[in-house]
DNA sequence: TTATCATTGTTTCACATCGAAACAATGATA
DNA sequence: TATCATTGTTTCGATGTGAAACAATGATAA
């Protein structure tokens, strides 16, 4: 059976297969030396924009659906994914884009197609590790790349309004989960710990005190290690503990 | 047309006007003295409990529906609703109830019928005054009515952990929104809004810390009334600004 | 009329957190 | 060996909170 990141199926896509009238669409937070990015797909012959997305299967768990949306674009797995917000306005309909990204790819859905009404997308978010993600453009879209997070093209449907809501929750939580463990690699200087949660709350953080509430949390482990470096004292290397809370991030 | 209040709708019930696949379930709280409760509904000649529910028009926004289902169990409108969580796990299926309480009712639908498949719920909750509430049973079902938080009946398909989800949430927030606004009434004592943040966080408070708190909220308007009590000093009346954010709960 | 008592409002103390700043440590470079 | 930038630690003041003491008040009983 063909399936989703088949980029040209055809007419007789199963489209069957899915629950109807309900989406999914994932924000893929990433992070380099040049702040948040999040992964955005492109289609081809057309200038529109959107989030990674999907359909949900029959016998398919949201949750899962979610998982298998985000190892289809990135390779990735086993990486903690955050249902975040339903989204269900009248006004996120928006034929037009889909009915062109569809024609585009040999399908011509019929007017009252549920793809060309309104339908409700469950927005899910993830923390990756920018380094490790191989973008794979796929269901119908041919581009797949990394976009900062001020520097986003105009997406399609209410697709910025989900990476605002995102990024709200993101930053309403990133105090209590431990945000950095997909963000960054196994180990980092405290002043790369603090650099990434300044990309995230898009604000300058006090040295001193960044330093003592992360020691405080408990949710770092010092390595005894340092890293060599330029004309001045060296850092500690730190990871996250790996034996502290049930959930990495929940 | 028909819609879901009528109690007895015919087989030729036009299940074609909703989103298929998708429905909304409500957390309804409200509060009395003697704790924090829930409207739960019963089905005719079944020993079926549920959360009131329903379904999603399709030239409908879904907060507009969570509103509607509201109003049809309580009669009350303007009320801050919160979608809280969509529950979708394969689990969640239990065709059981469903076909029986559809079968109570005249409908009888086939095996392939997506309400006898696993279909994804959006939970939604709201405050209310349980003293302006009038309990409607519809929607096939012949009860409505309060129960304690911790004295539930057991409902069907996840509905129990859509309360502790809702639960969850709503005391995660109960200091940084105006929770009481309806919960109690308009005027009420300082001692009467600490039981009703008791209830709501099963824990018992301190006294002073928590007048304190709530008074550099801001959020509370001492109104230089008194009143007439006991053989005591007589407490204030305090109501909530009405001024202030611009989100009631949000 | 006066003493008593329960409840509410206010104040105080100890402790933790956090921004801000001073201070100490360190490792390469001049 | 002196200098300098960066990092780690400590200190100070302001604020928030738990805990408890204290003050105010209004009905009831003596």
């Amino acid at each position: 059976m063909k399936n989703s990141r088949d980029p040209d199926f055809p007419d007789s896509f199963n489209w069957g297969q899915f629950l109807p009238a309900l989406a999914i669409d994932c924000v893929i937070f990433g992070y380099s030396e040049d702040g948040l990015k999040i992964l955005i797909l492109g289609y081809k012959n057309t200038s529109f924009f959107s989030l990674p997305g999907g359909f949900i299967r029959k016998k398919e768990a949201i949750d899962d659906a979610a998982k298998r949306i985000l190892e289809e674009r990135t390779g990735l797995n086993d990486i903690y994914l955050n249902q975040f917000y339903a989204f269900g306005n009248l006004e996120r309909s928006d034929p037009e884009p889909m009915k062109m990204i569809m024609e585009n790819n040999g399908f011509t859905p019929s007017n009252d197609h549920w793809l060309l009404q309104r339908f409700v997308s469950l927005g899910y978010f993830a923390l990756v590790n920018y380094k490790r993600v191989k973008p794979r453009p796929g269901f119908l879209s041919d581009s797949c790349r990394w976009y900062g997070i001020h520097e986003l093209p105009e997406l399609i449907f209410d697709h910025a309004k989900m990476v605002e809501q995102a990024l709200k929750i993101l930053r309403r939580d990133v105090y209590s989960k431990r945000i950095g463990k997909n963000l960054l690699f196994e180990m980092f200087t405290m002043g790369e710990l603090q650099k990434l949660y300044e990309s995230i709350l898009d604000e300058k953080l006090h040295r001193t005190g960044f330093h003592r509430k992360m020691m405080r949390s408990g949710l770092l482990k010092r390595l005894g290690k340092k890293k060599t470096g330029g004309a001045h004292r060296s850092p500690y290397l730190y990871s996250f503990r790996s034996d502290k809370p049930k959930h990495t991030i929940s």
